[in-house]
DNA sequence: TATGAAATTCCCTAAAC
DNA sequence: GTTTAGGGAATTTCATA
């Protein structure tokens, strides 16, 4: 999927900035963020959002939430067969506790972070996702206490930008 | 902030549940989907923008953008003087390339999820979030190598919805 | 092949009920 | 909560460099 290179120039890496960080704005409003016309911006979201390299989404706040259990789990595999990993990622990705999982290099192949209801909530997701299917050899679990900074933000240029010093 | 109760109803859960999906679908269209007018829709999506409950964000897709490094960093603190935690949460906040911090319970006091645009890049970062700063007693990186789920959904129920079967 | 300006349509927003 | 009406934004069309 979105294996188009899609090639962006200074306009778009502003504008995917500025998106990222709020979706809500108006195309006048970013237009004039960048020095462009609401047409020119909206064609270039278009773009966007048709190569599958954008979505828009709601982000709420756990801190607003009441009874938002976190975990973080990392995770490591019994066998490095490809059919165990396929079906364990699809199991990850199936599940809605599943907020984000990242395949790692390293000791633990996996981190995992799930959300649940409550830490009842939480064992019983665990127990369906790392010991029911048998493919786990080990998990570990550190839950979450507070939300420090929750974001998605990616930088979109290949070079961090320069800094005035270093 | 945001310390505010707000009471939600079986169509806030839906509402919410279904922006956090798709945050670019219209009134109409979410009113449809709950059964509700698109004004009772407006304002209630008002509201939870007042309580500081949801933002809109784009979001991209790291598979889609060429040369993003993930990585994984798990953190001990030096001591543990509120003092240092919160300028290391300060910190955490400020810096673009971090994606999200959680404390944790138990070994490791905060689990911090990068974005970098290489691998010499993270390392810079990471030289000068964990290192100059001389609170950090510890930290052990895991690079990602693959992104398998990547989201912020969380349930807006106290309880996981019932299943026709355990 | 990009742009910006104008016209149209549609949606958001705030009334009144 | 819904229906209504008005203003504003998104989208399309068009002329242009």
């Amino acid at each position: 999927m979105a294996a188009t290179p899609l090639t962006l120039d200074e306009f778009d890496h502003r504008l995917l900035d500025l998106m990222q960080r709020d979706a809500s704005r108006t195309l006048t409003s970013l237009g004039d963020a960048v020095g462009l016309s609401p047409s020119a911006v909206q064609r270039r979201i278009t773009r966007y959002r048709r190569h599958g390299l954008l979505r828009e989404v709601a982000v709420l706040d756990p801190n607003a939430l009441p009874a938002t259990t976190l975990a973080t789990v990392w995770v490591a595999m019994e066998r490095d067969t490809l059919r165990l990993h396929t079906a364990f990622r699809a199991r990850m990705r199936a599940a809605t506790e599943v907020q984000q999982c990242y395949a790692l290099a390293g000791e633990w192949d996996y981190l995992v972070i799930l959300v649940a209801s409550s830490v009842a909530h939480y064992r019983e997701v665990a127990e369906r996702l790392f010991v029911d299917e048998g493919n786990v050899r080990r998990y570990e679990t550190r839950l979450v206490f507070d939300t420090v900074k929750l974001g998605l933000n990616l930088p979109t240029r290949q070079s961090p930008r320069r800094r005035r010093k270093a």
